[in-house]
DNA sequence: ATCAGATATATCGATTTGATATAATTTGTT
DNA sequence: AACAAATTATATCAAATCGATATATCTGAT
């Protein structure tokens, strides 16, 4: 799926600047599975308004800065639902934490539990503010994306606890270093 | 991480061809958090090669095919650790599946009760070639990974199966229509 | 009053994707 | 044995995307 769908499927809910896209495919509710920068989502905007399946309003008042609060059309609506009737692709995933734990045993041993340590961080910090997005949010199919990131974040941060776990049995590294090893 | 790094950490594991790495990125045991294709491995290995991080023989035996075995020099494995040492980048996770799903309202239910029933035979699959590959890999680190994507794919199968009959329940939609709703 | 941070648009080089071309070898089928 | 199909292997290219940066205004805090 390209930008552009990315752009309109966010534009059918309700209107917003090419900002407002960035931040919520970035930061937002749709940044656990999705995920657009500015040098694409312009660029989409710019072709979708050429191609009459969004508008802009140029909000230019009182000499205020120009904002474009762009909006889907019928036709843009049209198209994005024939879209959605293609089926999707797959789901992909991409981990440096996990490429570089691939390296573990040519670390130190402090040094690899670091990054395990600051990945248990990061995922309890994802998992918390997607159960609060799932609280707040009342869009009921956002409900199931977010519930599907709760799911899979608490699942991770169960095995990354329980490998720490076994990790710091294995090396004695869980603050202070012990004596009868080796 | 660039397709660079994953290359040269892919060959200090052992020597291999593009080909080889290509395959091990995209559907071996690597593929589950990575990713790469020829357009980008080919060209990495160019450039590897002219900063002398690897080296290749230009197996031309017997008329055979050319087929370049690239292997990892000291300096290309001086410089992975050092890349390793620095922190990893955050996880990166894109479905489009999940974004398909935000319409599931605006859809027939049969329809998106089509695309949950292939999302859980292709988490299905992908769970257990997961677990066979665990099952089979002799190496240590890579177990680690793998049950990371164990834990995580039998998650969101959970999740989906949970799903899939609540949303049964709501639409009467488990094979045949029923007729009290409405 | 000023200064940091957020809002907002836009562009650009570098990287990566996805598709395709080419060709020899291996495997499977009849 | 002959043939077709799949696999192995390198390589390139346009299009898409990333990641960083430039510019300018607005907002809130001290």
């Amino acid at each position: 799926m390209n930008v552009r769908t990315l752009c309109l499927g966010i534009l059918s809910f309700t209107q917003m600047t090419g900002y407002d896209i960035r931040k919520l495919a970035a930061e937002g509710n749709f940044s656990h599975f999705c995920e657009a920068n500015y040098g694409s989502i312009y660029p989409a905007l710019s072709q979708l308004t050429k191609d009459g399946l969004v508008v802009f309003t140029d909000e230019a008042i009182d000499g205020k800065p120009p904002r474009k609060i762009y909006s889907i059309t019928e036709k843009g609506r049209h198209h994005l639902f024939e879209t959605l009737n293609k089926q999707p692709g797959p789901d992909r995933f991409k981990s440096e934490f996990l490429f570089y734990s691939l390296f573990q045993d040519k670390m130190e041993p402090l040094e690899f539990r670091k990054l395990l340590v600051r990945k248990i961080a990061e995922t309890r910090d994802t998992l918390t503010s997607l159960q609060n997005a799932n609280d707040c949010c009342d869009h009921a199919p956002s409900h199931f994306a977010l519930g599907y990131g709760v799911a899979m974040n608490k699942a991770v941060l169960d095995y990354l606890k329980t490998y720490l776990t076994s990790f710091d049995e294995h090396n004695q590294t869980s603050e202070t270093i012990e004596t009868d090893k080796d």
